[in-house]
DNA sequence: TTCAGTGCAAAAACTTTGCAGGAGG
DNA sequence: CCTCCTGCAAAGTTTTTGCACTGAA
């Protein structure tokens, strides 16, 4: 299936058992949000969707990409500058991040270990857990590493 | 030696060595950022200040708060709602968080196999890191975890 | 003396909210 | 038909910036 109409139908089915409505709007953000390649900004998407003659409005971007979190669309990602940055998540393996602090490309790794490490600690603290972050920073050796600003 | 004296010799050696300017505000952020328990935020220890009588302006506080970040006095922590705590962390362990997601409360830990991860992962992807974050997020099963909003 | 640092306020950046009209169930 | 959702704009929050003055070196 492919991942477009595979995403639509979770989305759907989210939206009924959650009792929310089913609104071509929401499609449409989610739609922009598979479109967008790497981690994007809510106003990001907000710009980039009314560039292309939409008519959406923010408040309908921010409220449905909140949506899209709950149900597992995308995921919200936190990388120290105060922004909340989303991904679409959907049949993607988990992965984690390291960000250059200086040219702010952000490169992805996985490593099992981390889950492990997680449900341990919860075990040892009484805690019931439902994700995580883990983001490392520094600096990337890439030789063109300079203002890319992303 | 005390904390708060060490702090002191430590921010005035970076000021120096930084050619930033030694000046009694930037001292005042300090003190009172070590007088915070636990995270803050950038405005709370504005807000903080003034009601003690200070003075200070909201720039000077962001501006000297950057300055000991840079010099390892207070680490900056992101626990996913877009607002920059900060913590004192000198001659302090190295510790990770589990944040509630239902009451807000925010617990610590440390596991010294994390750090392994953040080396191994660096070396392979070249990268050179200077800090990380790993943030469990969930929800803690003490019996009173409700809506305690810190 | 000189210029980085300061206080203040205004702007900026991102997000949330209030309201009236419109459409999904 | 009853709400929930939408668009719009305004307000809210957190952080940054511009400017003229001050004080550290």
């Amino acid at each position: 299936m492919p991942l477009i109409k595979e995403a639509h139908k979770k989305f759907k089915d989210y939206l009924k058992t959650a009792k929310h409505r089913i609104t071509p709007e929401r499609f449409e953000v989610l739609e922009a949000a598979l479109n967008q390649d790497g981690h994007f900004g809510a106003d990001d998407l907000y710009v980039s969707m009314k560039s292309n003659k939409s008519n959406i409005s923010r408040a309908t971007v921010y409220n449905t990409l909140e949506l899209l979190e709950q149900c597992g669309i995308v995921a919200r990602r936190n990388f120290g500058d105060n922004i909340s940055r989303f991904e679409a998540s959907i049949n993607r393996k988990n992965h984690d991040h390291l960000i250059c602090t200086n040219c702010g490309e952000i490169k992805e790794f996985t490593s099992p270990r981390i889950q492990k490490i997680v449900d341990e600690i919860s075990l040892e603290l009484g805690f019931d857990p439902t994700g995580y972050s883990f983001n490392i920073f520094g600096r990337c050796t890439d030789k063109n590493c300079k203002h890319k600003h992303e």
